[in-house]
DNA sequence: AAACTCTGTTTCCTATAGTGAACCCATTCA
DNA sequence: TGAATGGGTTCACTATAGGAAACAGAGTTT
């Protein structure tokens, strides 16, 4: 299936879900913005571009307002224009989950190449994986294939000296303190160029599966 | 400037949301979904309301449609807004992006209480915004508020040892290696407990604007 | 209390978004 | 081949959004 075709189904898709949208009051919204930040119109006449009885209009939803006075409204703002359509946040999340782990009480996965240690693992549902990693490798030719998976990752190196082989780029040599951030669907490997087994800290994004 | 606002600054920056919307092609937006669902103008017109002309327009970047016809567009072709605006992920993956930072190369943003350094700050539109933080402040006074903001966040302690107050939690003590995975709407603030300054690492996912 | 100042609203006027009809250009059909 | 259909664009007109200025109301100052 070639990407195209591929965009296009999920264009399909998503065109075909059904959001009842509402009222939108967007006035209403437009001006509980304003007064939490204590402007006048006049403030955000000067911030927008817009003149002050337009804003007044927009409020009192007596016009519809262009699209490109949104715009000059969400730039003039500072703000998303999600944030000016979503309806104040009934619930501001705040779940206040936490999950401590420490130093070396992590879950261990121990490959021939690696051992992994995964922090924070008590935790369900998070958007992304940190786990410590031992470097055993010490040679490419130990992988038998690149290591791939989808999402993003970020990577330091807390201690010793890795070289990290990525299939699109030359090999990167990395000391104590230095990090990077890639695409992990790119494959990569990561060796251990000391006498003693390198350690890195890895967070992972989970796969996107969206 | 609390600290809370500092570090929701850095986090836009970070997070390499471009903090403005630009050109904004919603036009040729349309016109791929249009296309993409195998519609003609007229088809889209019944849909929406709209007439053949004003979709033509629109898609033609000849006018910028009033919020009540992107209201009915929205409606019509049953998407949402944000799907209306955001171009759909263009890349089939394996974009192979990269970004390294050595050891002290990051961009630097201070603040009284913290001093953030930015890392992989080259790369934007990521899903992990990673930066290094040496913790300033001595005493939980020092913070005027929470520190807060959307999303989740990963730490872990490189050097010294902190305290970490969190408003649902009693304070917790953190040493050299231990981490710690929480839900960053949750108000949170670290103090340095040592004699120098603790360093930790942090990962944080991007606000939501979902 | 009058004059001033700062707010938001309302009044006009013009610029432009939205509409139906006419138009153009392909493709299909007789 | 010419007629007919169905796609998108353009035109001429009407409806409406945006702006400047006038208005109105609530404090302040004199």
């Amino acid at each position: 299936m070639s990407a195209t075709t591929d965009q296009q189904a999920a264009l399909r898709i998503a065109s075909g879900r059904k959001p009842f949208v509402e009222p939108l009051r967007l006035g209403e919204r437009l001006k509980e913005i304003r007064l939490a930040n204590q402007w006048t119109l006049e403030d955000v006449s000067q911030r927008t571009g817009l003149a002050r009885s337009t804003l007044s209009k927009i409020e009192n939803d007596q016009i519809s307002p262009t699209f490109t006075a949104v715009q000059k409204l969400i730039n003039g703002l500072g703000i998303d224009l999600p944030q000016l359509l979503t309806p104040p946040r009934v619930q501001p999340r705040t779940m206040g989950r936490r999950d401590l782990t420490r130093q070396g009480e992590g879950q261990r996965h121990p490959t021939p190449t690696y051992e992994h240690e995964l922090l924070s693992c008590e935790l369900a549902q998070k958007r992304m994986i940190p786990f410590k990693t031992i470097v055993r490798a010490r040679s490419f030719d130990e992988f038998s294939e690149w290591v791939r998976h989808d999402g993003e990752e970020f990577l330091m190196v807390l201690e010793g000296e890795v070289r990290l082989y990525t299939e699109f780029y030359e090999p990167l040599q990395l000391s104590r303190g230095d990090s990077i951030y890639f695409d992990s669907d790119m494959g990569h490997a990561l060796v251990s160029l000391g006498d003693d087994d390198a350690v890195v800290l890895s967070v992972c994004t989970p796969g996107d599966s969206a």
